[in-house]
DNA sequence: CAGCATCCAACACGATACTG
DNA sequence: CAGTATCGTGTTGGATGCTG
């Protein structure tokens, strides 16, 4: 690593472009996080229905993926006092604000594949 | 892994989703991705220019994610028959194209962190 | 039903040294 | 100036089996 340079004015402005970009594609970078939050998109679902919408995911990845994101406030986790239990993932108004973000990349990716 | 289920169909829709997402985040996702893209939006830039402007990254990281980006077609290498060598990087049109996706990115992260 | 625990492989990334 | 080469590490994610 190159010593920084204290006359090198990198500038505020961009500081905060990397750093805004830095936590929004943490929170959406995981490797299933997309899919369960396009999934999310039209209301609740149940967890087996989520799994069964994503036949690719193993359970211990989309149990993890689903566990940062409700710490990171995207999703909201739903127990139910049932036997036998049921729990249900609704996204946050943090996560809807995604939606139309999540829809540009899809588009973009779309188009230049 | 599940066994996948013929009669689960999951819907084109959603799969065109995931897949064209998966595509733009592998495009814009590596480390030091977002922070070179945004340096070259403004212009080409140098090698030593743009490893200046991202103090943070060493040189074998900024050459690995300058040749995926170029690969993917997001950046233009530009090699000038000179003594000492002279290197510039420019966005692509598909490069430039992501702009305003790095800005949403950007301003979602700005807004929610 | 909705997970958790354990083990393991692949890879991303960093530090450091060297070069056409 | 603009890179390569080599080595080492931490994280990500997969396979599999077990549980409140």
């Amino acid at each position: 690593m190159r010593k920084e340079n204290s006359t090198n004015t990198l500038n505020k402005r961009q500081m905060e472009m990397d750093c805004g970009m830095s936590y929004t594609l943490a929170a959406i970078g995981g490797r299933w996080k997309p899919a369960i939050l396009w999934r999310l998109t039209h209301g609740k679902l149940r967890y087996s229905v989520l799994r069964d919408a994503i036949p690719q995911v193993t359970e211990r990845m989309l149990v993890l993926q689903l566990r940062e994101l409700e710490k990171d406030g995207l999703i909201k986790r739903i127990v139910y006092a049932e036997v036998p239990p049921r729990v249900e993932y609704e996204l946050t108004a943090k996560g809807k604000s995604l939606t139309p973000i999540l829809q540009n990349l899809s588009d973009w990716g779309e188009k230049n594949r």
